[in-house]
DNA sequence: ATGAAAGCGCTAACAC
DNA sequence: GTGTTAGCGCTTTCAT
């Protein structure tokens, strides 16, 4: 059905070994003008294609690398993925895409799946911070790129945004505000975004003088809607914040619903601030203010530095950081004077 | 570094075509019994696994299929290829997605690079009605299944859900309410989704007694925002609809943002239907009255018919119509008496 | 029941 | 500059 070299050999006249290197652009130049455009019009009368499991097979390489997401639907991977697939398919990678589904045994699964089918390399976005699943497969020598969310351990390039600056920026607005009675509700600890940014948290408001009281916290178990609600209800149920700090945007709206459910106003009664700026995250009621990840950036960046550790060589541990930015939209304003 | 099947062999004490016998399940009839374990034992010391590119190239077959995406940022889609990835990995197969950014041309491009790779089968969610790249792909021979958009021409197996009945609820909806002068803000003609909505828009408007005047329907020419709020600006600088059926939600997101622009309240003044119900459409204020379509249903249905092609043999040109259903929430009400 | 051997389509080391 | 040859890891006849 499809044309083979030997069919373009053939149809050109000479021996299939020449024709390989006449079409290769490595190693077109031991071969002669000629026989170079008699190959390649050959080639585009038989409308041949390489097989590349023929090719992968002898060259140990299949072109393809795996991107390993933890929740496709969430809005946050979509842009980091195209931003790779971007780049890597201009570099002639495939790309293979991963939905861990946020599971640590289905990550295990997925990058395992990868690596029978034999991926050059690895993007990984569903990394937790003790990640055995990603330090082993690191240890065994495969390019692996962490994405978004860091580990812990080996070295590992990861390309990330700046979760400090990030909550620094957050807590700085509503302080400067107003607001000491801050609530946090971070991500999961496991998860290097909500660990460094509750950290960051605690660091920010000591700094400036904001309310540090345990009450006022509450770890969400999963960065989700149902979560946020859960969490936000706990935090209200034994005392009153003027504002919260999500972990994230999808937190955050698990918060604005709680807020309305028990009648608080926001932003009059309770200020909010999400983290990510997801899409749509605008046209809420109100309009939530955010910390901004430039998620596509974090996608091209990462995609980069696997593609040079793919052709060129191993990168030094080299961790990119990218910076965010607070949008300030609806959902803060100003404590009421009691 | 892995294991190759002779390692396997070598360990268990057999030739390596008697341990490729062992490892396949269709074939282990033709081994005794211990052999079978002596291979299987090998195989789990040495931690083997099959090279699928050598495997691939003896029996012509890749065990991936692509799926082919519009856009993958677009809360529509995650949904359908997770479903899909589903089904088609417990069946043994790795999907490759491909994005093409709304760009036919991409997505001639993205086809031929999935057929470069030799994939089993397609499924496509980008077709639009007159589809080369799909229509040429089909007549190939390779097994492709459309999903959510329909294509004209050959006869190709499609999962889509009913649109028809969709817009007949959302017209019933809101001539019940009262309404006559119903926009509509369709999708482009040249997608499926687009035209068949917009002729079920007309039907049902003539059977139920809608104004069907011209001024009151302006095609977008995506699905964007953007263009949701373009054509409703020039749908209301040339009239006073009291309800506005959109092509999708992105567009109707689009159309609120003009509403408030213009100072009109939804839906006191001016009723809203989506279509789609995305992540979060019961978030915007008001929640927004849309269409449910089952996604991840649609992925489902059509990798099991995809995989039952890949395995059993071509279907009859099936095509699965999945059922619809309005949401009723808080962007449409009666219309104001004047 | 198992071993032997050929070959899938390609590349690369080695002749000439 | 080009032909020859071997072999990547696997499956699958064909013998035995």
């Amino acid at each position: 059905m499809n044309a083979t070299l030997k069919d373009v050999a053939e149809r050109a006249g000479v021996h299939p070994g020449t024709a390989s290197r006449a079409l290769n652009p490595a190693t077109q130049g031991l071969v002669s003008e000629a026989t170079v455009r008699a190959v390649q019009q050959a080639a585009k009368a038989l409308a041949y294609r390489p097989n590349p499991m023929a090719r992968g097979l002898k060259t140990n390489k299949t072109m393809m690398v795996g991107i390993v997401v933890p929740d496709l639907s969430n809005p946050l991977f979509p842009p980091i993925v195209r931003g790779a697939e971007e780049v890597l398919s201009r570099g002639g990678y495939t790309s293979i895409i991963a939905d861990t589904d946020n599971d640590a045994r289905r990550e295990v699964d997925s990058i395992a799946a990868l690596r029978a089918r034999q991926v050059d390399g690895l993007l990984v976005a569903s990394a937790h911070r003790e990640d055995d699943a990603v330090t082993s497969t690191v240890a065994e020598g495969v390019p692996l790129v962490l994405v978004n969310r860091r580990a812990e351990g080996a070295a590992i390039p990861t390309v990330a945004s700046d979760d400090r600056s990030g909550i620094e920026q957050a807590v700085r607005h509503l302080v400067g505000l107003g607001h000491t009675a801050i609530a946090h509700l971070p991500g999961p600890a496991w998860l290097s975004t909500g660990f460094e940014r509750a950290r960051a948290f605690r660091h920010y408001m000591a700094e400036l003088g904001g309310d540090l009281s345990a009450e006022l916290s509450e770890e969400c178990g999963t960065y989700s809607v149902a979560e946020g609600a859960r969490a936000a209800r706990a935090v209200l149920d034994r005392t009153s914040p003027t504002a919260v700090l999500a972990g994230n945007d999808q937190i955050a709206v698990g918060v604005l619903d709680v807020l309305r459910e028990r009648g608080l106003r926001c932003p009059e009664d309770v200020s909010l601030v999400g983290y990510n700026d997801m899409t749509f995250m605008d046209k809420l009621s109100p309009p939530l203010t955010t910390v901004r990840v430039p998620h596509a950036a974090i996608g091209v960046e990462a995609a980069q530095i696997l593609l040079r550790w793919l052709t060129v060589g191993p990168p030094g541990a080299s961790t990119v950081t990218l910076p965010v930015e607070l949008v300030v939209r609806g959902s803060t304003a100003r404590p009421r004077t009691r």
